[in-house]
RNA sequence: GCCAGCGUAGCUCAAUGGCAGAGCAUCGGUUUUGUAAACCGAAGGUUGUGAGUUCGAGUCUCACCGCUGGCUCCA
């Protein structure tokens, strides 16, 4: 007998090799309508309902709306998935095939060229296997018997997975190495499973794009065709999820740039490479003005440096070693080299070289917004979001090791304190350690993550810490911002660097009138402002907040009579420094309205005979509609104050 | 870079290998309009670029350019 403790009951005795299946029936078969359980955890780890209980444990049902189900519901249509296309197309080898958090995906190996016409084939021979209600039967054997299996298929793939797992096992104890299989009906895979019950169970799927990828994400193997598709238990959430990424689409900032005329990436001009309209222009030059008042307000200069310089500073810096492949060619003039820069430091630090330093004079923080020009393999490119011309707002500090703590602190506080206010509120952080190969001294490495790590404890953050992951030249934070749809684009970098002030031959003159080697810090808050104006269009959906729309208020005349006033007020708003516009098109009210509210302009100001009468005007606002009149005093208060206190939402807004 | 798909007017999309079209935007006119699209008309193109097949190519073939999705959340 075995005693089985289940969530919301004492323990139970059952005869010895019962079914975590039969345990949860027994227990669970009360209510009819209730889900169904379609895997167990045994002691908190995921298991088949067929798994045999031999010892005493703590045992909880799967349920198919639960995040353990959807992952077991995934897998299982991956190799469902698996089947079908085995059986349109025999001698495609599979190789990999995992749930992931959107959906899953099996990577194949074919000569037949899989195209998006393939899937709705592939997904009605799933449905038939669906129907068909295939048993999913775990088979625990030999790894060398398992290796006969996919022998006969003549699945590498399969094999070298059986033997880097008998390699693990064999680290890991003495006992002969074995390998798990699951088999519905014809098709057996190797699997670590678990799975549903049945292949009745993979709930509703659909299949989603085909695209490359290379056997164990290395470009030096095989490119295999990988299939995407996306599962759930019911159709209602399949559907939900569909209408999402639909919507998701509305939002991408590639659609938005064009559709709002804030920037374009033009073929003449080059891949990856941003040309700033008028409006994109304004909302940019108002996050750098946010950007230089906040530099200036928390002890840092500012300075300009040139965007090429000659080669040799790069071959100084030791960038052209590790970068080279990522730089633009260099140009030749003079009969010397020059570089188009891929970043901003050799030329802060010839600043720093221009004179002898004190430390009385540290720490040093210098930062400028410089644009940089990398080679992106052309693959990569993406919007905004991954370009070969971008902008950081790079910054350098100069400081004695005993300043670090405090100057990390700040750094972190700053950024935070930049974050928030243009609207993103949570994140992803991580805190990157001494990796195998370094430069620098290890009491300097040791202090560094320390004070990392204390920053990062005090500004009350969580943080995972990522062993070995730190460049070479020091450790380093990251940070991530999670937008309104969940994406997590990368943006903040502190980096703590012992190698360039090696390189550069850094120093400062000590109290002891002795040479010192200072440290430096690398930092970019916003990471490049292409990007980061990117993650602000998907956050807010093109609507920005009123301090950063590029119009902040169009005026509607009803009818021509109203020019003249319609005119005064743009000037009265104007001279009170908003963004205004006026439209004095022969058109409906209904039509003006249409056509800024697709614009997402936050403010419009209707005037007629009415409002011509009362001299106030109707305010209509985005996403709030009619609120209105107002006297435009008040109004105009109530602009002033959005604006300056960078609100990110309209008054009115619940 | 690699795999797959795509490239037609500013935008969204049509067009069996047989005269390159529509809606919106633009321009001209009519209309003086009250909270998400008034009406009439005009203009707009070497179908990404270049070669080839064909009596004939937006459509078929090849090359190049660009864009999109992806390129280990581990059996």
């Amino acid at each position: 007998m075995v005693n089985i403790r289940l969530p919301d009951g004492p323990s139970k005795q059952y005869p010895d090799g019962v079914t975590a299946g039969v345990v949860l029936a027994d227990q669970y078969s009360g209510a009819q309508d209730a889900p169904q359980p379609i895997g167990a955890k045994i002691d908190g780890r995921p298991a088949d309902l067929a798994t045999e209980l031999h010892e005493d444990c703590a045992l909880e049902p799967i349920l198919p709306g639960s995040e353990d189900g959807l992952e077991l519901i995934r897998h299982s249509a991956a190799h469902v998935m698996a089947q079908a296309v085995l059986r349109l197309w025999p001698d495609a080898k599979l190789a990999i095939g995992p749930a992931t958090q959107e959906g899953f995906y099996y990577d194949i190996d074919t000569d037949h060229r899989l195209t998006d016409e393939d899937l709705p084939r592939i997904e009605s021979e799933m449905q038939a296997i669906r129907d068909e209600g295939l048993p999913f039967q775990r088979l625990e054997l030999p790894a060398d018997e398992a290796r006969r299996t996919f022998e006969q298929d003549g699945n590498r793939y399969k094999l070298e997975l059986i033997d880097e797992i008998a390699e693990r096992q064999a680290a890991e104890d003495n006992g002969p190495p074995t390998a798990t299989t699951y088999t519905n009906g014809q098709f057996t895979d190797l699997c670590r499973g678990p799975h549903v019950p049945t292949t009745a169970d993979i709930g509703a799927f659909r299949l989603l794009s085909v695209a490359g990828a290379y056997w164990r994400g290395d470009e030096q193997n095989k490119m295999l065709q990988r299939i995407y598709g996306t599962a759930f238990a019911t159709e209602a959430e399949l559907k939900e999820h569909l209408r999402l990424l639909e919507e998701a689409k509305t939002r991408d900032h590639r659609r938005l740039g064009t559709e709002l005329e804030l920037f374009s990436i033009d073929q003449m001009v080059g891949p990856g490479l941003v040309l700033w309209h008028p409006k994109g222009a304004r909302t940019r030059t108002e996050m750098e003005t946010f950007w230089r008042q906040e530099h200036y307000a928390h002890g840092y200069e500012l300075i300009y440096t040139p965007h090429i310089g000659q080669l040799e500073l790069w071959e100084e810096s030791g960038h052209i070693g590790f970068y080279q492949d990522y730089m633009y060619a260099p140009m030749s003039v003079d009969e010397r080299e020059y570089e188009i820069r891929p970043m901003n430091c050799p030329f802060h630090i010839r600043i720093y070289k221009s004179r002898p330093r004190s430390y009385r004079e540290l720490p040093i923080r210098w930062a400028e917004l410089g644009t940089v020009y990398r080679y992106e393999k052309s693959g990569v490119l993406h919007g905004l979001f991954r370009v070969r011309g971008f902008t950081q707002d790079d910054a350098h500090i100069f400081c004695r090791l005993d300043q670090l703590d405090d100057e990390i602190q700040n750094v972190l506080d700053f950024t935070l304190h930049v974050l928030r206010t243009f609207g993103f509120d949570e994140y992803q952080v991580a805190l990157s350690t001494q990796p195998e190969k370094f430069v620098g001294r290890q009491s300097n490495w040791d202090q560094s993550i320390a004070a990392l790590g204390r920053a990062l404890e005090q500004s009350g953050l969580d943080y995972v810490v990522q062993e070995g992951e730190g460049a070479f030249y020091g450790p380093k934070i990251d940070i991530n911002i999670r937008d309104a749809i969940g994406r997590v684009p990368q943006c903040t970098t502190i980096q703590v660097d012992f190698n360039i002030p090696e390189r550069f031959d850094l120093a400062y003159v000590g109290s002891d009138n002795e040479e010192h080697r200072p440290i430096m810090i690398h930092r970019a808050l916003m990471g490049s402002i292409e990007r980061f104006f990117g993650c602000l269009l998907e956050h807010y959906g093109g609507a920005l907040p009123l301090w950063l729309a590029p119009v902040q208020a169009v005026i509607l005349p009803i009818t021509d009579r109203q020019h003249d006033m319609a005119d005064d007020l743009r000037g009265r708003l104007a001279a009170a420094g908003v963004r205004v516009e006026c439209d004095n098109r022969s058109e409906k009210l209904g039509a003006k309205i249409r056509e800024h509210t697709t614009q997402k302009v936050p403010y419009l100001l209707i005037i007629g005979d009415r409002e011509q009468e009362s001299g106030n005007v109707s305010v209509r606002k985005y996403k709030i509609g009619d609120a209105g009149t107002m006297a435009v005093d008040a109004l105009l208060a109530e602009m002033r104050h959005t604006i300056e206190t960078k609100a990110t939402e309209l008054p009115g807004s619940e």
